[in-house]
DNA sequence: GTGTCATATGCGCTTCTGTGCATATGATAC
DNA sequence: GTATCATATGCACAGAAGCGCATATGACAC
């Protein structure tokens, strides 16, 4: 069995069709300046149900566009540092088209106040 | 009455969903290369119902990606010039993304065989 | 084992989206 | 006016997507 081309055609159009969602676009943007933040960080900034942010993660993660892992009861993300050079392109220009917008200039002053303390990258404090 | 950040925040999504779908990448695509088409070339490029190019014009209309203006009985198609520069760029990432696609290769060749011929950008052969 | 915290997921519901068909509109030629 | 060509659109239907609620899972502490 061999990869058709359809498959990165698939790629692409999971990749848009997951950005196409303002929460979405919310969570990219707020990987793209944190690299790598857990599930509570982004529900607290975000201010929806817990719920919703983890079903959200999950099309994101399917798409291709994010990767977690676990540490103890937290489950980080990231964007996934393998996505290929124009799939990086495509979502930066996302970002860097939606930075102005109020939104994310309020989740990204939210976001600092329920930031997790982390030493070596390692969340140190306990509590959600 | 002023416009509030929620307008252009929507406008982002309206383009991202105009985005998130096959065929309507695949028009992107073609009017990125070759700046104004009108909808029998398209038609005869992707091989789809009339009705069904129409429609997604329609939509990449509505979300502010495409512009088009009449001649004749003709209809011609370009991405709205005056987009901004970071929707542009989005546009540009997607299409850069799409363009090692096998479809748009194809799609780019048979539009080569459909272009209806043009003098001073004006098309000058009448039958579709 | 129990309890608790962090996260995921099954289900029902509603809303949105794409498609196909038929038909309408708009422009031109006669 | 009629006929024809190019394009748009109303409608019905099917499938997908998002939401809210309740509950399940997984890891840890005890």
């Amino acid at each position: 069995m061999h990869r058709s081309a359809y498959d990165t055609m698939d790629k692409l159009l999971r990749m848009l069709k997951a950005l196409a969602d303002p929460t979405r676009v919310r969570i990219i943007q707020l990987l793209q300046k944190r690299d790598e933040l857990c599930v509570c960080e982004i529900v607290d900034t975000l201010q929806l149900p817990q719920y919703s942010v983890s079903r959200h993660l999950g099309i994101l993660k399917a798409a291709g566009l994010v990767v977690d892992w676990r540490q103890g009861k937290w489950m980080h993300h990231r964007l996934d540092p393998d996505l290929s050079k124009q799939d990086r392109a495509v979502v930066a220009a996302v970002c860097a088209r939606a930075d102005a917008e109020a939104v994310h200039r309020q989740d990204a002053r939210r976001l600092r106040q329920h930031l997790r303390p982390r030493v070596k990258g390692e969340v140190v404090e306990r509590k959600c």
